[in-house]
DNA sequence: CGCGGATTCTGAATTCGATTCAAATTCTGA
DNA sequence: TCAGAATTTGAATCGAATTCAGAATCCGCG
């Protein structure tokens, strides 16, 4: 009979239960004070049973990022299918990057932690993997969108692999989501819109790049009309 | 009489040790397995003095992270001498970090657990500021460098500060930093000589941000090249 | 010198929270 | 309905950071 099956259905619908659970707290209280105890607690469940879920904290840090890439994967997916040139459609991963951000910035603190060796290390490999593979349509993505522009003639990798050329876009990305996340880095450089010139910056990488059509630099009012257009026209089920 | 300025100097000299110590043990055993206990024990002091000295572990990490800033530090003020282009002085910058990140990992991964939020949040402010300021020479020779190129015809800002000019560079180089160092990412994706890339895509990245003279993105040679050579010029003396 | 108060050092005791595990409970299949 | 098997429970354990009451040392002065 399908009793096992329905009992694993509702055990995996409890780690769901968990990881929303973790999720409120620190939205609430910050990842610095999540407890284990609190998160089994706000479940009604005791401690023993959440650690048959999550062998450590780490463990279930882990595995809560793995679960939120999710959402980001979905606005990456439907920028790829947006018709438009590949490098508008290269922006407009640059624009969901940034919608997600504002959307979730704990997001960004958590994957920030997960990512430490400290935390990382003391995950099992198994979550790790899990991790890794959650966000890896996003790699996926960007690979494709290279390989079509390679093969449409808009790009030319100048003998790099596409792994290795994306490599750059996002590189700067992290970067830019590490930065605006430290407390008091950006008050210092007085910078108050770094998601906005994050685009600008990518756009001038693409150009560096030779990604074709190459943009006009000088001209910020196109630029943030073609955001806007992302916004309005792919990604308005996300928008704040 | 200076017995007070003597002992004030003992204790500064303590401080040292204590970081001293807990970056040995770091490099011995991981961040992971840092503990108070030990780095006290090491230096054959009392747990107790050394919270005399620092008032929590976060504490003592952002403080290491502020004191091995310095070499960092130095090896760009060296670029910053160096008589070049000053797009060339650019890429030494990088050249630079590329340098340092591979004599000491540790530090990088250290300081992307000192800039997570746990940890970031749990420091004293006035420590928070203290590492801020002990990196903000680094910021201040790229500004330095930016404001040369525009005086001379080298570079064109298009309307945006020094500060946000020099966030695309830093944002690469930043979230390269966490790439690298994040184990299991680089495999995943076939990449062997990251910081080799990421020289390539500086240069591409100054390209197109218009900095003068633009380089010959298929010419690897010359790069590489260029490398070499502020390897050997400028940066001798902090080759592993 | 030697003394009393101030300062600094010490490390055992406390605290806090993650993790464990023996006992209690619930489930399964006959 | 019953004997295991599987799961759940939460009090007990453990580990490490942090504290703090006393011990030791220092200082300036008579």
């Amino acid at each position: 009979m399908g009793t096992r099956e329905r009992r694993r259905r509702e055990v995996a619908g409890r780690e769901q239960l968990f990881l929303g659970a973790a999720r409120d707290l620190i939205r609430q209280e910050g990842l610095l004070n999540l407890q284990m105890s609190r998160v089994a607690e706000m479940c009604d469940y005791a401690v023993g049973t959440l650690y048959q879920h999550f062998v450590s904290k780490e463990d279930l840090l882990v595995a809560l990022a793995s679960e939120e890439a999710q959402e980001r994967v979905d606005m990456f997916q439907r920028v790829a299918q947006w018709k438009a040139s590949t490098r508008d459609r290269m922006l407009g991963f640059a624009v969901a990057d940034m919608l997600y951000a504002r959307r979730s910035p704990e997001h960004f603190r958590l994957l920030q932690f997960a990512f430490t060796e400290v935390v990382w290390t003391a995950a099992p490999a198994a979550r790790r993997q899990a991790c890794i593979e959650a966000n890896a349509p996003l790699r996926q993505a960007t690979l494709e969108l290279i390989d079509e522009a390679v093969g449409n003639g808009d790009l030319d990798l100048r003998g790099l692999r596409p792994d290795e050329f994306c490599l750059a876009p996002w590189a700067l990305a992290i970067g830019m989501h590490s930065i605006v996340h430290t407390k008091g880095l950006l008050e210092q450089h007085g910078i108050s819109e770094p998601y906005h010139l994050m685009l600008r910056h990518i756009s001038e990488l693409l150009n560096g790049l030779g990604w074709k059509p190459l943009a006009d630099s000088t001209d910020h009012a196109a630029l943030d009309a073609l955001a806007e257009r992302i916004c309005k026209e792919v990604l308005h089920a996300y928008i704040c």
